[in-house]
RNA sequence: GGGCCAUUAGCUCAAUUGGCAGAGCAACUGACUCUUAAUCAGGAGGUUAUAGGUUCGAUUCCUAUAUGGCCCA
């Protein structure tokens, strides 16, 4: 292994063994530093001649012979420390030289302000703490190429600050909402990832085996499904953040597995849902980013409540001239579609027509935050049947810079109903569609014993947090996005190689 | 799944019409006790993603593969 190592990691690896024979671990141990690096340079004022200690990693260093400058990053950010022959001794100044960039250490030292203004360290004694025996991408420039960013994503937030502070940020997203929700009575529940059906939304889901049941069990594609028996368990206002999963594309906005919050309220509606979206979304953006108009890839959005909103059948009606209220049949709907030059496979029906036309010529011209409303039934197997006109559902999306940011809905609590539209759904996934919905008999013994009214609501937070931090890609705000395995991950014996017992016992989906 | 583009030193990027593969940063050697993209001097670092092909000669042209990006379905 170490012959392959180029000329950088031997040097690194010759300073590691020096370190050892001078009685140093250079994998070191747990040192107790008394501040972050920002604390150190906000409270300067207090601190200024009073000894510090900071631990973190070096990234970068000016040796000036007898006295050396250098950075230290912490969590808190950086700081700069200073190290003087006179102060350390020989031997621990000429130590020095085997610390390089990326090395871990804590220093101790007193607080001042150099002559250019800059808080610093002088530092009176320094611990080794961890060696990195490859270097860090550059300073100055950082690192540029996505797919070592993706990959490696600790060196990205290392050198990028940018990225850095998304992730914060997506953090801090996350506990706000989780805030608002605790303080508006929701009660926050966890449901099984790994289900032996896959329901609550549109989408093909992925597959694993557990071995001493001997079943195949899939991944969750909605959580929509086991919040609404909490329902029916009397927990009436609940909500989870977690991950999903899709076995779909990969795309700017679609990672196979992403989060989202649903949440559930008894006796309210989708007409409440959306006073929570937009009052939810709105005191987010105010607690992180301070202001509730954002920026996003040149445009600007207000999310300042109440959002503007809009039927889907007006809205195709404004952008296409078809008017969907005065189309009667499937066939007139297909024909208004192909007039409009738009080729449609299959045989979609009536309310289906509309949502394909509302996807093409609508959804991109959503750009500030507004609600979509009434759904056609056929593409909203969960929710409830409209009162004014059965042929829609009280469903709405939420649209923010042209990309669906949530889903709403009155919730479907009609057995019979439900069991109706599953049937429809399990038609459909005959003739084909892989994304239908699966039956479930165990959602339907659930309503049976009755749900009381409810609206619920999912958002996806991955989208949430591309907006308010302004990344063009959902791959900028998911850690680890998933990645086909890089040529260094086929290592022999490595997981790539072993047998993956849910691919010899699966494959009965679809 | 289809189209287009990218892949050159650890990182960021050059390389004319097919004619000796280069720079900055990092690293190395030396000088330097307030620098901050430290500075100055010197030397080193390459299977040009991989495998083929065309050619006297390929980073450059062709084919396939791999990974990624963008657009489309």
């Amino acid at each position: 292994m170490q012959e392959d190592w180029n000329e950088l990691l031997q040097v690194r690896y010759q300073k590691m063994k020096e370190l050892k024979e001078q009685g140093i671990d250079p994998f070191g141990e747990k040192y107790t530093a008394s501040h972050y690096s920002n604390a150190i340079i906000d409270g300067f004022d207090h601190l200024d001649g009073r000894q510090v200690s900071v631990a973190g990693r070096l990234i970068s260093k000016r040796v000036h012979g007898k006295a050396s400058f250098a950075n230290l990053a912490d969590q808190g950010g950086q700081i700069q420390i200073y190290l003087r022959l006179d102060q350390l001794g020989e031997k621990d100044y000429r130590l020095f030289n085997l610390v390089d960039i990326g090395d871990f250490i804590g220093v101790k030292g007193k607080v001042f302000r150099t002559r250019r203004g800059e808080v610093t360290i002088e530092v009176e004694e320094y611990r080794f703490l961890t060696k990195a025996l490859r270097p860090l991408p550059e300073k100055w420039h950082g690192l540029k190429d996505v797919d070592l960013r993706y990959r490696q994503r600790y060196l990205d937030l290392i050198v990028n600050p940018k990225s850095r502070q998304t992730f914060v940020l997506r953090s801090r997203i996350i506990q706000s909402m989780r805030d608002y929700l605790n303080d508006q009575g929701f009660l926050e529940v966890e449901t099984p990832v790994m289900s032996p059906v896959a329901g609550g939304a549109a989408a093909r889901p992925f597959i694993t085996y557990h071995n001493t049941l001997g079943i195949n069990l899939y991944l969750r594609i909605a959580t929509e499904l086991h919040l609404k028996r909490l329902l029916v368990g009397g927990l009436d206002k609940i909500y989870e953040i977690g991950r999903i999963f899709r076995n779909e594309g990969i795309s700017t906005i679609h990672n196979p597995e992403f989060t989202t919050v649903e949440l559930y309220q008894s006796y309210a509606d989708y007409e409440d849902m959306m006073a929570i979206t937009e009052n939810m979304v709105h005191q987010v953006a105010l607690q992180v980013l301070g202001t509730a108009r954002i920026s996003y890839q040149g445009e600007e959005y207000d999310l300042t409540p109440p959002w503007s909103r809009e039927s889907m059948v007006e809205m195709v009606h404004k952008v296409t001239g078809v008017d969907f209220l005065n189309i009667d049949d499937d066939q007139s709907a297909r024909k208004a579609a192909g007039d409009l030059g738009l080729k449609l496979e299959g045989n979609p029906s009536w309310g289906e027509v509309l949502f394909i036309l509302f996807e093409h010529y609508c959804e991109d011209r959503l750009r500030q935050p507004v609600f979509i409303k009434q759904y056609p039934l056929e593409v909203s197997p969960l929710a409830k049947k409209s009162k004014t006109d059965p042929r829609f559902t009280d469903r709405f999306e939420a649209f923010l810079g042209g990309k669906e940011i949530a889903n709403a809905f009155t919730e479907l609590n009609d057995p019979f109903d439900q069991r109706d539209r599953f049937n429809e759904q399990l038609a459909r996934r005959e003739a084909g569609d892989k994304e239908a919905h699966m039956m479930d008999e165990d959602f339907l013994l659930a309503l049976e014993h009755g749900m009381p009214p409810a609206g619920g609501l999912g958002i996806g937070i991955d989208r949430l947090v591309m907006m308010i931090t302004d990344s063009p890609s959902i791959r900028d705000v998911i850690l680890f996005p998933t990645m086909r395995p890089g040529p260094e991950a086929i290592e022999p014996g490595e997981a790539a190689g072993q047998p993956r017992e849910a691919e010899e016992k699966g494959g009965e989906e679809g």
